[in-house]
DNA sequence: CAGGAGGTGAGTCAAGCGTCTCGCCTCTGT
DNA sequence: ACAGAGGCGAGACGCTTGACTCACCTCCTG
């Protein structure tokens, strides 16, 4: 008996299970987990239930292959700037990060894994990378670049990062997820960013008179 | 006209709401909106499915009551020390947000915000105050009277403000919420607040070149 | 002792997760 | 090239759970 391969039943898989997920994709965003049914689901992927549950057994597995599908989509690295112009590198770092958390989708992602954390071990190991380790990541090396070039000075890359991103997630990020409608236009968001940015160059020009340089804000994964 | 007064019955009703009101707390905040059942909040409080009913008429509204219930209780305002000293001031209402922000509970209450405000009006306005804004507000009143005796140089004490207070979430509670069973050991919070003084305190005692002051961050009530 | 307000327990109805069988489409042996 | 077979997809089904009600009972007030 040959275990053939049939191609065509597994091209027709791999499209519905595409359809499924971008389906699910939508319906899980905007309504959670609880909230949606698969038999929905099904619906407007345009196949059957039984079809859905040959890809995914259980509600779970589906929430989390949509999850992580939609988690792996964005950017994979950030292109750190060229050291040289701290206020410039820092600027287009958190344009950048800004970008990446005002962009459609991001709250309502963010939104159901806060929301299911406590539910889905697996979420809990592997999502707080979407937006931020990478920009944490690229700032850190950055600040690095700077400092061996001699340029800032700067006791703890890790921590002026964790730093700098959190005033900028706390004013054009946070605030979207408790009152939901809420927006911040485009210039309130470049002041945000451009005072977040003098803050940190007041820092890291003053001289450092810290005794050890200790990291804290970087414990993405344990 | 019969406005009568039936005390006893009046006592007995406010004994079951309130046992109501617990019993669902400790549901809601563990299993969140969807996975509570009625009948298990009417067990837990040692009533009855009607008896609840006659109090909330609807999952939702008790939903409504019980969270408005638990964010009330907190404390009300934040005392700002005196100014003179600014790293000790920092340090003071820096230690006494990341306080409330690591308190039991208040993790679970804000997961539980983040997740149903797109269906509830009515949390979405009356939610932010929590820990944040009572923080921000004294946080802003100790800069000002900072400024007024000439020690600082601040352009917009609620950017500042927000600032800081956004460096300290962002270390000590947001990866909370994402990473569930996170937590942050004392010496780590400490850090995480010594450090951001040190960011602040660099940034107020730099001379500004600010052109104009603009707020940014405070926009807590529309 | 009568009236009535609130609590109680047994329901009702709907929704949704997870199977089960039938029909259709594609692939292989001669 | 044609017939049979195997697997996939579609729609109906069961069973549980959970949000809400109705006839009675208990206990206070006047």
């Amino acid at each position: 008996m040959p275990r053939e391969l049939p191609e065509y039943h597994q091209r027709v898989a791999d499209q519905n299970r595409a359809a499924i997920l971008a389906a699910a994709e939508a319906l899980f965003l905007d309504g959670g987990y609880d909230r949606t049914s698969l038999a929905r689901v099904a619906e407007n992927a345009g196949v059957s239930k039984a079809t859905l549950f040959k890809q995914f057994p259980t509600k779970a597995s589906l929430f989390e292959a949509t999850v992580l599908a939609v988690g792996r989509a964005p950017d994979g690295v950030v292109a750190a700037p060229p050291p040289g112009d701290l206020h410039a590198g820092l600027m287009a770092l958190g344009r950048e990060y800004a970008t990446v958390l005002t962009r459609p989708g991001t709250a309502e992602l963010i939104r159901l894994v806060i929301a299911e954390a406590p539910r889905f071990a697996e979420l809990r190991e592997r999502t707080f990378d979407f937006g931020t380790l990478p920009a944490l990541a690229a700032l850190g090396r950055y600040l690095r670049a700077e400092r061996d070039a001699g340029l800032v000075t700067v006791d703890s890359p890790e921590t002026s990062a964790a730093q700098f991103l959190g005033m900028i997630a706390s004013a054009v990020f946070w605030p979207r997820l408790v009152h939901a409608g809420w927006s911040i236009d485009e210039e309130e968001t470049h002041r945000a960013i451009e005072e977040a940015v003098r803050t940190m160059v007041a820092r890291l020009a003053h001289t450092s008179a810290t005794p050890r340089s200790g990291g804290v804000g970087s414990r993405g994964r344990p």
